[in-house]
DNA sequence: GCTATATATGTGCATCTGCGCATGAATCGT
DNA sequence: ACGATTCATGCGCAGATGCACATATATAGC
């Protein structure tokens, strides 16, 4: 689990001490998991889907599976997920419950979503033509 | 995989006809499948840890690999994942492969990484404090 | 209180993912 | 040419993930 073979390369571009110097400026293993954890949320097709519709509107648990095409079990399971990281928020109202999105952050992300595919090229590096 | 509930809920909030009218501007299940995909490469420690590398500085994988306390081919594989969404690029120097952040996009987020933990409310939410 | 409905959760399973090990491919030094 | 070094890749395994099924919880209607 530790075992990296770090005095194997002797040509480093940046010898020792530059090398010691650029670790504290590298986001240590908690912090990027943490991180990490963020974006795995957002790496599922589903769960995108399911942002991208309560981006447009307010949406009960049955109408949101309804219209994405998955079981109610599916969706309660990764609205949960959302939930945990604050991506989406809901009302509960007698035996339904209204999930809307939370983070409008993602807004810009979800609007790119609902584009043509083929524009992914680097999320913000557009070549002007 | 195609027995979805929907006959269930009867008490929708967009009825039928709205609900519809929504359908089409979700994004598809192959649309989000790519979208996710870059996520997912984001997705997880390491990797991000990488990216936060190879955006202070150029680096061949053996540096990065002791940098971050990985083996050479965990370092290699990841790389690998982040070559394929255009995250990184490399130049080859005799038998070193010098890596370096190529999607600028992603700068922003790096450099909120490297702040201390804490503070990942919404990513682009700052209550200017 | 009882039944039906809407949502949440526990369990099991097929699949995916990240890593280590061994190996292949390319390059440098002698 | 030969061995050493740097990077890439095939393979197998442990752990994680997404989903379906069954079930639990909560609420509405009778």
């Amino acid at each position: 689990m530790g075992e990296r073979d770090e005095g194997t390369c002797e040509a480093r571009v940046v010898h020792g001490a530059r090398l010691a110097a650029l670790q504290p400026l590298i986001a240590g293993e908690e912090r990027a998991q943490v991180e990490a954890e963020r974006f795995r949320a957002l790496g599922d097709p589903t769960r995108l889907r399911i942002l991208c519709a309560l981006g447009l509107t307010e949406l009960c648990v049955c109408d949101l599976s309804g219209l994405l095409g998955i079981t109610q079990t599916a969706a309660s399971q990764h609205l949960k997920i959302l939930r945990t990281f604050g991506m989406v928020r809901y009302r509960k109202q007698g035996r339904m419950a209204f999930y809307r999105l939370a983070d409008l952050s993602l807004t810009g992300l979800l609007a790119r979503l609902r584009e043509a595919p083929g524009r992914e090229e680097a999320a913000g590096e557009r070549q002007s033509g």
